[in-house]
DNA sequence: CTGAAAGCGCTAACAC
DNA sequence: GTGTTAGCGCTTTCAG
C-alpha cells in the first residue's frame, strides 16, 4: 500500500521529526523549502515524509500565519458562460500566485451578494472578487470591512472601492455604429432595465443611444426593449418586438446570451441573420465564435480584467494600498466582427 | 462605520467574551447555536458580537475539529459548459449541506489530475470530487489515500472507488436508434478515440455500433471519426468527412459541444440541419435547448449524478462506509428530442 | 446553565 | 545548522 497510515490518525510534523531524528522546526524548514538545512538532513526528512505519507495541515498553517491562500469568487451563477469564462481565467491566474479560488454562487440577488460579504463563510478568504450585478452604491459601504475586495465588471461605483470594469458605453457605441455602418436604420436594443442610472445595462443603452444620435438617427422608445439576461429572455424579447409589428433591421443585445437568444427568436419567426436582421452582442463568450451564424460582439478585454483584478487584490492583501486609496481599471475593449453582421 | 475594528487586529471570541462579561465557552455556544444558553445571556453575547463585528476564525475551528467544510472539485476546465453545469449544481447542493466547493482546474492532463490528488493543496478538503477524463485504472490506486474521493462521470473503473457515472452505451444507442427511426441510413459518429477500452469515448462508440447493428445497418469505418471534444473539433471533423466525399445523412456526436460544432461545419458546407443531415449530441448542456436549430441530445441525468456524488462523498466523509466498500451509481438517462432531428 | 483548562498542528522568534 | 518555546483561536472535556 502506497499510503501508510491511511485511515489512522493523520501524520504530523511531530511524527516526521521523530522518524527522522530531527526537530519539528527542521521538518518545517524542509517542507517549506527554506534555506539553511544541510543536504543530508534534508534527505533524511524527505525520506520520512515520503515513508509516512506526511502532508501539511493547512488549517494549522492558516491559523498560525493568519492567511489562507484562498480567494473567493462571488458570481451570480457559475454556469452562465460569461462567469464560467471568468472563473476559468481567474483560477488559472490565481494558481500562478499560489492562490486557490472558492466559488460562491450569489444567485444574482442583492440579498445573496450581501450575504457573501457578511457571511462567516467569507471570513476564510484572504480576499474576495465580487462580480456584482445587483449591489447598489449604498451597499458598497459594506465593502469596507476587513476583507480585501475587488469588484469586477458590470457596474461603476461612485463609492470608493477597488473596481475593474469594462468600457460599457464605448463598446456599445462601437457595436451599434458598426450596425449602422452595415446599413441598419432600425436598430433595437435588448436588455434595457430601469434599476438605476449607473449600471451596465444603462451604460450599454447609453452607448446605443449615442451611436444612433451620432449617426443622425432618431431614438424610438419602441426599439428599446427590456429583457432578462438569458437566452430565453432574448428570444422572447424578439418575439414580442415582432409581434408588435415594430420594424427592425438590426439588434444590439446587452449580452451574447441575449444576442444568441435573439437569433433564435428571429429564426422562430422566419427571419435570417444577417440577411434580414443583423445582430451584435456583448461579452465575446467562447460560444460567440462558433454559433451559427457566428456572432459579432464586443470583447470587453477579459484577460486584462482578470489580470488587473488579481493585481489589485493581491496588492491590497499585501497591504500595499491604504484603506482609502482605491483604484479603478477600465479594460480596453475591441469589436469582433463576425457573420451575424456580415 | 458599520465595521468596527476594521483595519485593526481581528476580533476574537476572547474579545466578545470580555465585552459581554461571559466566558469564551458561552460565546462559542451562542455562535454555534448550541442549546442550553439562557435567552438573556444569548442577547448580551449577540449584542457584543454585532457591536465588535466578530466573525469566527474558520482556520482555528478547522484545526480544532479536524474538518474544513470544504470539498474540492477537480475538472479539466471550468469554462467548458458541461463542467460549468456540473459545478453550478454541485455548489448549490453542497451549500445545502454546509459545504463549499473549491474548483481545481486540471487542464485535462493526466499529470495535473494526479497532482490534484497528491498535492498538498488538496489536503485542505474534507473530500474531493474528481471529474476525470484521463486518469487510468492504474492511477486509481492513488484514490486510496486518506482523502474521501468520488469519481464523477466519463469513465468506468474496474478498481474499487466510489464512482458516479452515466449510461454511455445505452444513451448512445438510444440516440443513434432515434436517428435511424427518423430515416437516417448513413450515420457518422464524431469523437471516436483510441485511448483505451473503458472510457466514455469507447462506450459511446460502442452504443453507436450496437444501434446500427440492431437495425441491420452495416458498420462503415469511414463513418467513425476522431475529433477533439470541442466546437472546433466537431466543425473540422465534419469538414474532413465531407471533403472526403463520404455520404452522410445523420451525425451522432459524443458531446453537445461536438454536435454544435458539427452543425456549424455542416452550415459551412451549405448543408441544413435537420433537412439534409440530422444531428444528435450527448450531455444536454443548457445551450442545446437554445441553439439554432435546438439540439436533440441525451440528458445523462445531471441532477441525479450530482446528488449521488454528494451522497457518496458525505457518506464517506462521515465514515459510513469502510475502506473497501465502494459504490457505483449509474444515473438514468433520457433522450431529449429537439429540432436537430425533427 | 456556565466556566476553566488543555491542546489541535504549525511557524515566528530566539537560543544554542 | 538545528532546537526550544510560545501561542495563533477555537472547541472538547470535565468541573462547578
Amino acid at each position: 500500500m502506497s499510503h501508510p497510515r491511511a485511515g489512522g490518525a493523520p501524520v504530523t510534523m511531530q511524527d516526521v521529526a521523530r522518524a527522522a531524528g530531527v526537530s519539528v522546526m527542521t521538518v518545517s524548514n524542509v517542507v517549506n523549502r527554506r534555506p539553511g538545512v544541510r543536504a543530508e538532513t534534508r534527505e533524511r526528512v524527505l525520506e520520512a515524509v515520503g515513508r509516512l505519507g506526511y502532508g501539511v495541515n493547512l488549517a494549522a498553517r492558516s491559523l498560525r500565519q493568519g492567511r489562507t491562500n484562498l480567494i473567493g469568487l462571488a458570481v451570480p451563477e457559475i454556469d452562465v458562460p460569461y462567469f464560467g469564462l471568468l472563473a476559468g481565467l481567474l483560477v488559472r491566474r490565481a494558481a500562478e500566485h499560489g492562490y486557490e479560488v472558492v466559488v460562491e454562487q450569489t444567485g444574482a440577488t442583492r440579498e445573496e451578494e450581501l450575504a457573501a460579504l457578511v457571511s462567516s463563510r467569507v471570513r476564510r478568504y484572504d480576499g474576495l472578487v465580487l462580480s456584482a450585478v445587483q449591489l447598489s452604491d449604498a451597499d458598497s459601504d459594506l465593502l469596507h470591512g476587513d476583507m480585501p475586495v475587488v469588484v469586477l465588471g458590470e457596474r461603476r461605483y461612485d463609492r470608493p472601492v477597488d473596481h475593474v470594469t469594462m468600457a460599457n458605453v464605448e463598446g456599445s457605441r462601437d457595436a451599434v455604429a458598426h450596425l449602422i455602418a452595415r446599413g441598419c436604420r432600425r436598430v433595437a436594443v435588448l436588455g434595457v432595465s430601469s434599476t438605476g442610472p449607473v449600471d451596465a445595462s444603462s451604460q450599454r443603452t447609453q452607448g446605443y443611444r449615442e451611436a444612433l444620435t451620432a449617426a443622425g438617427l432618431p431614438l424610438d422608445p419602441a426599439l428599446e426593449r427590456p429583457a432578462a439576461y438569458t437566452l430565453e429572455g432574448g428570444r422572447q424579447a424578439v418575439h414580442r418586438l415582432l409581434d408588435e409589428g415594430v420594424a427592425v433591421d438590426g439588434v444590439f443585445a446587452h449580452t451574447d446570451l441575449l444576442a444568441l437568444g435573439a437569433v433564435r427568436g428571429l429564426a422562430d419567426r422566419g427571419l435570417r441573420v444577417p440577411d434580414d436582421v443583423r445582430v451584435v452582442g456583448f461579452d465575446d463568450v467562447p460560444w460567440a465564435a462558433h454559433a451559427v451564424p457566428s456572432l459579432t460582439t464586443v470583447d470587453p478585454g477579459h484577460d486584462e480584467m482578470v489580470e488587473a483584478t488579481l493585481r489589485l487584490l493581491l496588492g491590497r492583501i499585501a497591504g500595499r494600498r491604504g484603506r482609502d486609496e482605491h483604484e479603478r481599471v477600465v479594460a480596453r475593449h475591441r469589436l469582433v466582427e463576425r457573420e451575424s453582421t456580415a
